[in-house]
DNA sequence: ACCTAATCTGGCATCGAGTGCCAATATGCG
DNA sequence: CGCATATTGGCACTCGATGCCAGATTAGGT
């Protein structure tokens, strides 16, 4: 009866409130009323409760991606890309700093984010990859990715130490910095 | 008797020819002839056994980026400062391949490398507040350092899978396709 | 409503990383 | 040599994660 949803909201809560470390799953397992045992079958692991379903999001990035004229330069088109990937309804965009303030602070999800961001990091490198002609191993689309992702996560930083501030902003004004330190290299 | 570079060695062959996954702590501290809760002195942790003294290697580039002149534009510093941090002595560069390759590619490491990378983000953030003015935290700092770690971790893939290529050579060409891409978005 | 097959659940045992505690051992120094 | 100080490693414990299996639940066909 309980959905992933559910579970995941009960364990978010808990995490806020006891922090990440300090609650068990057994903790959690207990507060949805389920066995500890069911909760793996729900989330393979207590890291990945923090995680909505992130899958979902990267693979409509990559539809977006797939569908932007190939006039657009490479780098525009991922700026528009990963702005819509991390808009987010008014409503929601509380919830989302809480969870992201969790996953970008405590160590064990830091880690963690590592291994979840790389299908993101994927969805970047073979979109660049198809850009440029080659596969996304090679140097520019593998990078692009990476660097990207970078971009991303030092525009979370500043809007999760900066509460005043909004995402999509931030991640615009990156890119024009970025451009700009480029640009006079 | 057992020196932390030599029980690194002798972690990281047994990582080599087993697999990280399936060599345990134990077996690490059998091999070395030390006890388990002994290994737990040297490292804090079996992940931490593939990172040689990495801070150290923080400290010298911190220490570079300091002594860089003024004159020289931000992203140009950085580059000099990460490819110098990126050579190593011929003799050492197979080793360092295949520490790197443990540790980019062992879902446990991969994870584990974000929270050792921080540091390094830090050292390149504070650098570029200091030149910008500001603070490690505002935008440009913590978004160049986390690009600046991206666009070496994408070398670092890249070179990992093109045996034939030099990592300082990828490095540099990483910086001169990112301008390009860059300047015509 | 009823029975059967497929699925879901959760208890139990086990493994492995990591940590606190403490007694035994080794080491440095006067 | 003898004392103070580290270093060592055994033991017990916590917690995340996984395999196994029996019991409960659900779905579907009659």
């Amino acid at each position: 009866m309980t959905s992933t949803a559910e579970l995941s909201h009960i364990g978010l809560r808990l995490f806020l409130e006891r922090g990440f470390e300090a609650t068990t799953v057994d903790d959690i397992a207990a507060a949805a009323g389920i066995g500890r045992r069911t909760f793996f079958r729900y989330f393979p692991s207590k890291n990945d409760l923090a995680w909505g379903d992130f899958d979902a999001l990267v693979a409509s990035m990559r539809e977006h991606l797939a569908a932007t004229p190939a006039e657009l330069p490479m780098i525009a088109a991922l700026r528009v890309a990963i702005v819509e990937f991390n808009r987010f309804p008014v409503e929601e965009i509380e919830y989302h700093r809480q969870r992201m303030r969790l996953i970008l602070n405590a160590p064990a999800l830091v880690g963690h984010s590592a291994l979840r961001y790389q299908s993101w990091r994927t969805a970047i490198a073979e979109f660049v990859a198809a850009r440029a002609g080659g596969t996304p191993d090679d140097l520019l689309p593998s990078t692009v990715g990476s660097v990207m992702l970078g971009l991303a996560l030092g525009a979370y930083a500043y809007w999760l130490a900066h509460p005043e501030t909004e995402l999509v902003t931030a991640i615009e004004t990156a890119f024009d910095e970025l451009g700009a330190a480029f640009g006079d290299a």
